[in-house]
DNA sequence: GATCAGCATGG
DNA sequence: CCATGC
DNA sequence: GATC
């Protein structure tokens, strides 16, 4: 019941969250709570020249995005699916943008290329090739039936009939397989589509031949349109190209082994799969023999990679390490491999149990994606795990990760997870963090794909992985995903605060390429507006010192209103971060409702709002009573930029909840929730409930009954999660 | 093959 | 309802 | 991608 709030003198709002830091003293700075409260000095003067909103984003110069193909237009606004959304990004190359976002790269974004990111026809890039014109040049039609040209055929590829359809994918019913219901009425009727007989006769067969991937299957897609069969089986009588996809870096070698063959006939081409993207590109065959196409002889890893023989790579693996692992490694394996072991039987729920999960493996595509490539590992059957193992949530996340023995294969797999989210496969990016989280708690040095295989949330693929860094000291595919073939400006848009990714796709379809496109030719909705408006200032990071002061100020105005408010600075702030996205502030106030807590929210807003400290609104309530928070953008003086602000406004029952959200990270909370869930409960932003009934989706049915909601530290008990301070809150 | 958190606001 | 954001 |  008494949670410190209680019993303490509220003198400001440090009485209020004293229960939340008494305990966490460890070693969380106990500077942003003692002292922030104290005195609210609100003298702030700009310290120094701040830097001055950068303009020149606005107008930044790129190059024409004339003529280029209309396939944009079709995929737009096709693809719908919003977390496994996708788009063709058969346009490769161009330099990657750092982003710095970090949730939202974690969330889901997908940096698609739906729009060419050089001007096709235009100019050429270094590394692209004059294309040898080997074929006349075809006429693409731009709608359905419309005149088509037999044009010639490339002579030295020879053509083939149309294969049975059994033996093709059926791309649209793939499509519709992953597409939400809803929207599946816009996938069937799609409007203007690029095609082309361009590919008439071409049978392709892709490496890896997984519709999984969405880029994939919209660049299967898109040949498909202009003429070509695409393959569901390797048959060598079918086929007239593979296409091996470029980001995954693959030799020669490696595709036989995919296609389990020895050798690939002659007259079939074995040509990466830029290849037809730049036949589109260019609408002519170019020549498939051009160095740029070839899928390389030799491993394509840098620092002289092993012959890439992972299972039985313990040869190499001690060429290729250091000296002195040489002898360590065997004992380390040795011991490493007994102590999980150990670990595991003393988990709880270990029965055992053998999974019998086995036979999907080796089948063609069921696995998900590309999981052939991944070398045909013998199926080690494997021990459950404990259930509550690898939440992340149950772990001390203070970003304490150097001295760790798996360092390097930490910071390779972190970024490849960064690069799927960036791609918008959060799913992929999920995993790629929960493996990097049990390989945080490792305390030895993982070695082999066997070892890496019993942690848990490692996969075989992620198994598998885990070795080749360890022996290459890098992976393959990061090489790529690197240097993705990111649209900048898709990038840019996506970073406007109220665009996501359908509008920064329109917008990219469109033509578009800087933030002035958008504010002259576009309807923009009001935050969409400021957000592009404004789009310098919010994306800069706020120092720490900034985000006091903002909090001091709205703090200050509060008591004005009601001295018995209670608020405190949330998000990465109370986490400890140096610097923040944005001024998260919590607002509650002793036994107020959230009727009482809306009036607060609005004579505080006007009144910061009349003060010339909120700028704007961005999301605010709509009715009179209900609402509970408020989105906008505040300023502390002219010289700094605008801020992006959230008030969270939150009844005295709910704080302890509210606290447990509003301190985060997003992926702390989706862990904590996801526990929650797992043991029947369901947590939110108010309280913790229990007895849910969740039906068929997985979707709740009961509301469940409040179990607690006042206080964070019991919500963490009652889910058995040790108390988390927020410092170590950062997943 | 389903699941991977759960909810608020704008339009 | 969907998109976007926390 | 991993898990059930
Ligand atoms: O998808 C989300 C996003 C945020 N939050 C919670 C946790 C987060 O800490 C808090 C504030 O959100 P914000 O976007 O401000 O994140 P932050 O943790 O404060 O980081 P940043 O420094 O980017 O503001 O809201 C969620 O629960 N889910
Ligand atoms: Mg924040």
């Amino acid at each position: 019941m008494t949670n410190g709030l209680d019993a303490k003198p509220n003198y400001l709002n440090k009485a209020f969250f004293d229960d939340l830091y008494a305990l966490d003293n460890t070693e969380s700075e106990d500077e942003n709570d003692v002292n922030l409260f104290t005195i609210p000095s609100l003298a702030r003067k700009p310290k120094a020249a701040p830097p001055q909103p950068d303009s020149a984003t606005m107008k930044e110069t790129e190059p024409p995005k004339t003529a280029r193909l209309a396939l944009s237009d079709a995929e737009g606004k096709n693809i719908n699916a919003p977390k496994t959304a996708s788009t063709m990004s058969t346009d490769w190359p161009t330099g990657e943008t750092r982003n710095t976002i970090s949730r939202d790269i974690r969330k889901d974004l997908r940096f698609t290329s739906s729009t060419p990111t050089k001007a096709t026809n235009i100019k050429v890039h270094k590394t692209d090739p004059m294309p040898k014109v080997t074929e006349k040049v075809k006429p693409i039609d731009h709608e359905v039936g419309m005149v088509k040209t037999p044009g010639p055929k490339f002579e030295e590829v020879a053509t083939k009939p149309k294969p049975p359809a059994h033996l093709c994918w059926n791309l649209l019913e793939e499509k519709l397989k992953r597409t939400p219901k809803s929207k599946k009425k816009a996938v069937v009727s799609r409007g203007l589509i690029e095609r082309s007989d361009l590919f008439d006769g071409y049978h392709f067969y892709f490496i890896p031949n997984s519709v999984k991937n969405p880029v994939r299957l919209r660049a299967m897609e898109s040949f498909h349109e202009h003429g070509a069969c695409i393959l569901k089986e390797w048959d060598p009588n079918w086929v007239t190209h593979i296409l091996v996809d470029s980001s995954w870096n693959l030799d020669y070698a490696e595709v036989l082994k995919d296609l389990k063959t020895s050798s690939v006939p002659d007259h079939i081409i074995v040509v990466l799969d830029i290849y037809p993207s730049d036949c589109i590109k260019y609408r002519r065959l170019v020549d498939h023999k051009q160095f740029m196409y070839d899928v390389p002889r030799t491993p394509t890893a840098p620092a002289s990679p092993p012959p890439l023989s992972l299972p039985q790579s313990t040869a190499n693996f001690i060429k290729e390490t250091p000296p002195r692992s040489y002898s360590d490694s065997s004992k380390d394996t040795g011991n490493e491999l007994q102590a999980a072991i150990l670990e595991a039987k003393k988990l709880p729920f270990l029965d055992d149990h053998y999974e019998s999960s086995s036979s999907k493996e080796l089948n063609v595509d069921s696995d998900s994606d590309e999981s052939r490539i991944a070398s045909p590992r013998k199926k080690a059957p494997r021990l459950r795990k404990d259930q509550t193992f690898g939440f992340q949530c149950m772990n001390k996340n203070d970003g304490t990760t150097k001295n760790n023995p798996n360092q390097r294969t930490i910071e390779i797999l972190s970024e490849m997870g960064d690069y799927y989210a960036r791609v918008r496969d959060e799913w992929r990016s999920m995993s790629y963090r929960k493996a990097v989280a049990t390989l945080r708690k490792q305390t030895k040095k993982i070695w082999f794909a066997s070892e890496a295989r019993k942690l848990p949330n490692i996969g075989e693929r992620l198994a598998d992985k885990i070795e080749e860094i360890v022996q290459t000291d890098s992976l393959r595919r990061l090489e790529y995903a690197r240097d993705e073939p990111g649209d900048a400006a898709l990038k840019l848009f996506l970073g406007v605060y109220g665009a996501g990714l359908k509008h920064a796709q329109q917008w990219v379809a469109k033509g578009h390429t800087t933030l002035q496109d958008l504010l002259d030719k576009e309807k923009l909705s009001a935050s969409q507006r400021i957000g592009v408006e404004r789009h310098a200032d919010f994306a800069q990071r706020i120092p720490r010192e900034e985000v006091r002061h903002h909090g001091e100020l709205v703090i200050k105005a509060a008591l004005e209103i009601d001295g018995e408010l209670k608020l405190e600075i949330m998000g990465s702030y109370r986490r400890g971060a140096k610097d923040c996205g944005d001024i998260d502030v919590m607002i509650t106030k002793e036994d107020a409702g959230n009727r009482e807590m809306r009036g607060v929210l609005d004579t505080l807003t006007t009144k910061l709002t009349a003060m010339g400290f909120l700028k704007c609104g961005l999301a605010i309530p709509r009715g009179h009573d209900d609402g509970s928070k408020w989105h906008g953008a505040s300023q502390l003086s002219p010289e700094l930029p605008w801020r992006r602000i959230d008030f969270l406004i939150v009844p005295w029952a709910e704080r302890g909840a509210a606290l447990l959200y509003f301190t985060g990270n997003d992926i702390f909370n989706r862990s904590m929730r996801l526990l929650a869930s797992k043991k029947g409960y369901r947590l939110n932003q108010r309280g913790l409930y229990k007895d849910v009934i969740r039906g068929p989706q997985r979707q709740k049915i009961t509301e469940g009954t409040l179990v607690e909601g006042e206080d964070e530290k019991r919500i963490f008990k009652i889910l058995g999660v040790p108390y988390r301070p927020p410092s170590d809150r950062n997943c």
